[in-house]
DNA sequence: CGCCAGGGCACCG
DNA sequence: CGGTGCCATGGC
């Protein structure tokens, strides 16, 4: 990879193991919108990014040399050798190759920890184009406006601080629905520093989900997703209902199985990279409807 | 129209 | 503890 400073935008170069449609899409982030193929705008950090993909170049539009360094080139996690992440997880394991394979590009973005929260107690029981509805809806109502792209204005995901402003009601008003309550409680639990950031990226994965999940309306697949992609826990492997689906059918010979055994399966069989296998199946999965039952493929 | 969605909780036995 | 119904809202 070598970066190039031109004018006011970023051009990095020799990109490898890197799409942008891929990684964007691959349900991990909601805070985003297409504007055109490989080309996104999207809110983090406090900044909006306009970029876009051409072949193993990838232009950041209007990005200083700071930004690229201090913000986007750990957000798109590109100073990570997913090489050898793939030789590691397709060293003993065939059935895996077909997802990492299609699902080349995907990297796992390294996401703020307070919109990751939020985000995913939003995503229960939601499909991805409304859980970024809503995320788009608490942005422009509670945070600051950052920029536009192809006609959309961004708005950055508000601070703990900006999102307390909100009660019980205001959320409900965002589409949050029954959701509504359990985050307003996540809000205070991070204002009151019942549960603290920097504690969470020490403390361990095992201790980190235990926390989070003393959260109302945070159980274990939502604290695995917090801690996959918005606290660095790689070996982290959320079990929703496209993972259960999936595994069974490559894994378990199609049987039904809890979550929590498909979980622990994950976890062993992965180890510390089970977070990327987990991401490569979902996308998998889901792109080819395995295991469901009106298969329209 | 009915079903299901990147689930979790309360309540039941 | 393992199973079941319910939770708001929208896409298909």
């Amino acid at each position: 990879m070598d970066v190039e400073y031109k004018g006011k935008d970023t051009i990095i170069h020799n990109l490898k193991d890197f799409d942008l449609g891929q990684t964007m899409e691959c349900g991990q982030c909601f805070h985003f919108q297409k504007i055109d193929d490989d080309e996104y705008g999207m809110s983090a950090y406090g900044k909006f990014l306009h970029a876009a993909q051409k072949d193993d170049k990838m232009y950041l539009f209007d990005t200083t040399k700071e930004e690229f360094e201090k913000i986007w080139c750990h957000y798109f996690d590109l100073d990570r050798d997913y090489g050898e992440i793939k030789s590691f997880l397709l060293k003993e394991d065939e059935k895996l190759r077909e997802a990492v394979e299609k699902m080349w590009g995907v990297r796992i973005l390294n996401q703020e920890f307070f919109e990751t929260l939020i985000s995913f107690i939003i995503s229960q029981n939601k499909q991805i184009p409304h859980i970024k509805q809503i995320v788009a809806r608490i942005s422009h109502d509670y945070g600051k406006y950052q920029g536009s792209v192809g006609g959309i204005d961004f708005y950055g995901f508000p601070t703990p601080q900006q999102l307390s402003q909100a009660d019980i009601d205001a959320l409900r008003e965002c589409k949050t629905g029954f959701r509504a309550p359990y985050i307003y409680n996540a809000v205070e639990f991070v204002n009151n520093e019942i549960i603290k950031e920097e504690n969470l990226r020490k403390c361990g994965v095992d201790e980190c989900r235990e926390q989070l999940m003393k959260i109302k309306g945070v159980g274990m697949k939502v604290a695995n997703c917090v801690s996959l992609f918005g606290l660095g826990y790689r070996e982290a492997f959320p079990v929703d209902v496209w993972i259960k689906r999936i595994m069974q059918s490559l894994y378990f010979d199609g049987e039904e199985h809890s979550n929590a055994e498909i979980e622990s399966y994950g976890v062993e069989h992965f180890g510390k990279y089970g977070g990327y296998a987990q991401q490569y199946l979902f996308y998998y999965g889901k792109s080819e409807k395995i295991g469901l039952k009106n298969k329209t493929n």
